[in-house]
DNA sequence: ATTGAAGTACACG
DNA sequence: CTAACGCGTGTACTTCAAT
């Protein structure tokens, strides 16, 4: 496929929209979902320590824009949240309400016509090379326009039927729809939100309107390649693009390459509708952390019980089975063992907790977190 | 040489 | 005390052993 249109679509401040769609009230105020930024913290202390301090171990799933001027974003523990916005509204994720809210919006991206696929509760790529309105335009500038058109009926559609505001990047590739997308998001300083909301990057103007912008706008380089970079003196796409094959392959590997052409604007990652399952897991972070057995064994049958249950439901049964450990200070370690595929319980908690005591026999540092993680097979 | 297993690191939403 | 840092999933790299 020599010349593809893709689009994305990503809903402006996903669970925070919801929330304040139904609860008008937050409108204009500083609301922020994640965890609970007291937990933990029992009466008794909170009346011996005065003023409140946060002390949850969460953090911020998505913050609203009111909240983003006090510099709190995505992924940021919630208590420097509270620190930095001890007055804002701190909500908890409401996953089913989130969930239904993207299923319905997912049916309406759908209806657009086009390979589609979901990368998250409130993403997704479109693929309208083979779209019917599109297929038939045979000037290149018409399709571009029309892609624009379908984003434009589509954003109306999501606000009027989901009451949620949303952006859309067209481009290329999935990753120009990407960074087009995140260009035309609403700027902090625009009280309206509504600003742009589609950006249109052409195959033409791709390589010139990625030379100035952060190297970490690339997919694939993030905090510790950026890092890694910049401090070689590489902050653009432009600085990268003076690296040749031989130093981008020492620095990325295999990924070198791919992040050759990247730079420039290209990227041929299909738009993959369905994607299959490799692993299954779950996670617990303690209030506090332990060493007592009593509570690291409820806890892991716990998370073992609810992997089985996905494990199930999939039909798949688990073929290696990986237990990790993250202890006081945030080290964290994997230990694993590839067995017999099989979804029993009292197979796979024998292989389970073989893992899990080698950890506390290894080492003797409170454990802060403690995982369980089924690599699949199918039954 | 290739493959599989175990463990680590990084990325992304 | 100047760090704080969830959860689920995927990919790639390294090392070691067996084929």
């Amino acid at each position: 496929m020599l010349h593809r249109i893709i689009l994305h679509l990503d809903i402006d401040a996903f669970f925070a929209s919801i929330e304040e769609r139904e609860n008008p009230r937050f409108k204009g105020k500083p609301l922020v979902v994640g965890a609970e930024p007291m937990e933990g913290r029992g009466r008794a202390a909170s009346l011996l320590a005065g003023e409140p301090r946060p002390m949850g171990r969460g953090v911020v799933s998505t913050a609203n824009y009111e909240a983003r001027k006090y510099g709190i974003h995505s992924g940021m523990p919630i208590s420097k949240a509270y620190q930095l916005c001890p007055k804002a509204i701190f909500l908890p994720v409401s996953g089913s309400l989130y969930q239904k809210s993207s299923e319905r919006i997912m049916d309406i991206v759908r209806h657009i016509g086009g390979e589609m696929e979901q990368v998250s509760l409130d993403e997704a790529y479109i693929d309208l090379s083979n779209n019917r309105a599109i297929a038939q335009l045979l000037d290149e500038e018409l399709k571009w326009e029309k892609a624009k058109e379908i984003a434009e009926n589509l954003r109306n559609e999501i606000f009027e039927k989901e009451k949620l505001p949303c952006t859309c990047g067209i481009g290329p590739n999935k990753m120009m729809a990407k960074i087009g997308c995140e260009l035309a998001k609403p700027s902090l300083a625009d009280e309206s939100r509504r600003a742009n909301g589609i950006k249109v990057i052409t195959d033409k103007e791709a390589e010139a309107l990625l030379e100035p912008l952060d190297i970490e706008v690339i997919p694939g380089v993030g905090k510790k390649s950026g890092a890694i970079l910049k401090s070689q003196g590489i902050h653009t796409v432009r600085d990268a693009k003076k690296m040749d094959t031989i130093s981008l392959k020492h620095f990325f590997g295999i990924r070198g390459e791919a992040l050759y052409y990247r730079l420039r604007g290209i990227d041929d990652e299909p738009v993959v509708t369905e994607r299959e399952v490799k692993s299954i897991g779950k996670e617990h972070t303690f209030q506090e952390d332990t060493r007592d057995p009593e509570i690291l064994l409820s806890v892991f049958e716990g998370l073992l019980k609810d992997v089985l249950a996905e494990l199930e439901k999939a039909g798949m049964e688990c073929k290696t089975v990986t237990v990790v450990c993250r202890l006081k200070g945030f080290e964290t370690h994997t230990k694993s063992k590839t067995i017999e595929p099989t979804g029993n319980f009292a197979i796979l908690r024998r292989e389970a907790i073989k893992l899990l005591l080698r950890f506390i026999v290894s080492y003797s540092l409170p454990i802060r977190l403690i995982g369980i993680r089924c690599g699949v097979s199918d039954k």
